[in-house]
DNA sequence: TTGTATGCGTTATCAG
DNA sequence: CTGATAACGCATACAA
């Protein structure tokens, strides 16, 4: 290793002492042109780099976010994440964090374990992502102001953590609509894994809405499972072996849609003229499919940017009290519907 | 903030020295039973989680891997890496290390960036995902060792990093071959982003294994540009516009395939009827397009799982230099071919 | 503005 | 096997 250079050197090369050297670097302001100047060339001369881990120690901060997200039974993230994943890499190099990240298995993460993290200093803040549950810890009665934690994509509001996550049910508000609109009476709802909570807020949105339209009755409900393609394949078999069949399918995400897709085309039905389909997500295949597929696109970009600025807001004390921060979705009409 | 425990707290508590404590926490084998059944014991009564940066200062590592992954042109990291992320993430999690990730713009990062990190101990160890380039560091004359860094996706050991990534060639011949076997002789290929290095290979690959069967002069080059579905589209167009169409038409990426799909479906031609149109990826939906799309795997899970074997064993030294380590993908025949 | 002294929490060295 | 003590590199309250 090439001998890493310190404040030490610094101090010695220029003269000055260490705790000059540190505020000149660290508090440009506080500290005269003259010598500022000076520390910087010699700094950049001897390619000085500060420590973080000596940083992070003194001052008490990581100035990491550590994000966790549950990886579904073994799967992969879902591709559904990784915009999200890049809006909060975005949003955190612009407020000079880091990302840490880790997956957990399962559908739901321990508090006493984010609380380690949070303890052992490996990140001062976590980000939830697609967690089910959360039962705040016990040990800790509200001392002071909220908890670093935040949850995307579910909202855990009630559990004490703020929240960012999409305005759910307008989306399938505007799917109900047009599908009514279109001139369909009766529905499918392609449902989630069980017990996850989408799957509730969405259930009920279409369900809603449908009943406010007098159609609460022709609404049935497939087993989906998983948010993924099989499982709306599964799905599609199910449908086909109706009797009564549906004219309209709403999906819990774009990857079941296209599942569903698949399996009704193979059947030999036809796409929208025999059934309508339309997913959720807004994932980039949607436009492409043959036909292409109606969705509601989730501001992932966003909603990860916006859930490291709660993050940052929390932890300045700009914000004290567990809210749900909901963005519009985006409902786009295509071919499928 | 509940106030921190530390190594002086079970000092205190158990009247041990604190270095009999630290010693009973990072080696219980160094300590009598009784000693580390009490700290332990103790350590668990008062919910010590061992501070990270004072360990990292003191110890002079940090025990995370920094994943550079490039965002094309401000686009998102690929759904292509997130099954690769998660390989990393879970080998990570087995050698009890942190994952930290950045992304970064364009193509190509820099080694004095690189460098920085490393220094400044935000990392000991990266890994390159998709990186384009590497010059090595200059003021660092391969003093003793290799760097800790890894490249994935792209073969930079000419450069001196370890390079893990799908054996390239052998997807693109099984597809040649395919294609020849089912009567194809008019081929185009579907490039990639101008100056990508996966490109070459791929298109070299395609062409060398056609020249092998006497078939090299019936090979067009459609320029795709990035890997996406609109460039896939955008490459079908121009197919459309030749007067003597290949009927074989093999893609850089399964997202640039299924813009072609799309696109051809659309122009009234049959799939793979008309043409024939073959991916690369392995992505989900290639298996529920319609029809679904002839592809190659590639073992994304694995990459990222032994990129982090890699890793680990430059930095026990025993790897100390340069080399491939090329996984073997997964063809895979579906209807569009 | 700059220097002095001390703390941050662990680990490692070296005696005992 | 355990204890005392010196790093680790930086930040900061306080004094000059």
């Amino acid at each position: 290793m090439t001998k890493r250079v310190t404040l030490a050197d610094l101090a010695e090369q220029t003269g000055l002492n260490i705790s000059t050297i540190s505020r000149a670097l660290s508090r440009p302001d506080r500290v005269s042109n003259e010598t500022r100047r000076l520390v910087e060339k010699v700094a950049a001369q001897l390619g000085y780099e500060t420590n973080v881990a000596a940083r992070n120690l003194s001052r008490g901060t990581s100035d990491t976010i550590l994000v966790l997200a549950s990886s579904f039974s073994g799967q992969a993230i879902s591709p559904v994440f990784t915009q999200t994943l890049l809006g909060v890499c975005e949003e955190a190099k612009a407020l000079g964090l880091n990302v840490m990240l880790r997956q957990y298995l399962g559908q739901s993460i321990s508090a006493s374990d984010v609380m380690r993290y949070l303890q052992a200093g490996v990140a001062d803040s976590v980000l939830l992502v697609a967690s089910e549950q959360w039962e705040p810890p016990v040990g800790r009665p509200s001392d002071r102001g909220m908890l670093p934690v935040v949850s995307i994509f579910k909202d855990l509001t009630s559990a004490g953590l703020a929240s960012v996550m999409t305005q759910e049910v307008d989306g399938y508000v505007a799917i109900v609509d047009h599908l009514v609109e279109r001139g369909h009476r009766h529905f499918a709802f392609v449902s989630g894994p069980q017990g996850i909570g989408h799957e509730h807020i969405r259930y009920n949105a279409v369900k809603n809405r449908l009943s406010m339209l007098g159609l609460g009755q022709k609404l049935i409900r497939l087993e989906g499972g998983p948010f993924d393609m099989p499982s709306g394949a599964k799905a599609a078999q199910t449908f086909l072996a109706l009797k009564n069949r549906p004219t309209a399918v709403i999906c819990c995400s774009d990857a079941q849609a296209l599942g569903f897709l698949h399996t009704i085309l193979e059947s030999g039905l036809r796409v929208p003229d025999d059934v309508a389909i339309a997913g959720y997500d807004g994932m980039d295949y949607t436009a492409f499919t043959s036909p292409a597929l109606t969705t509601v696109i989730q501001p992932m970009l966003e909603i990860g940017r916006v859930a490291v600025q709660v993050l940052a807001d929390i932890r300045n004390g700009r914000i004290t009290s567990p809210r749900l921060v909901a963005l519009a979705p985006t409902f786009v009409i295509r071919q499928s519907t």
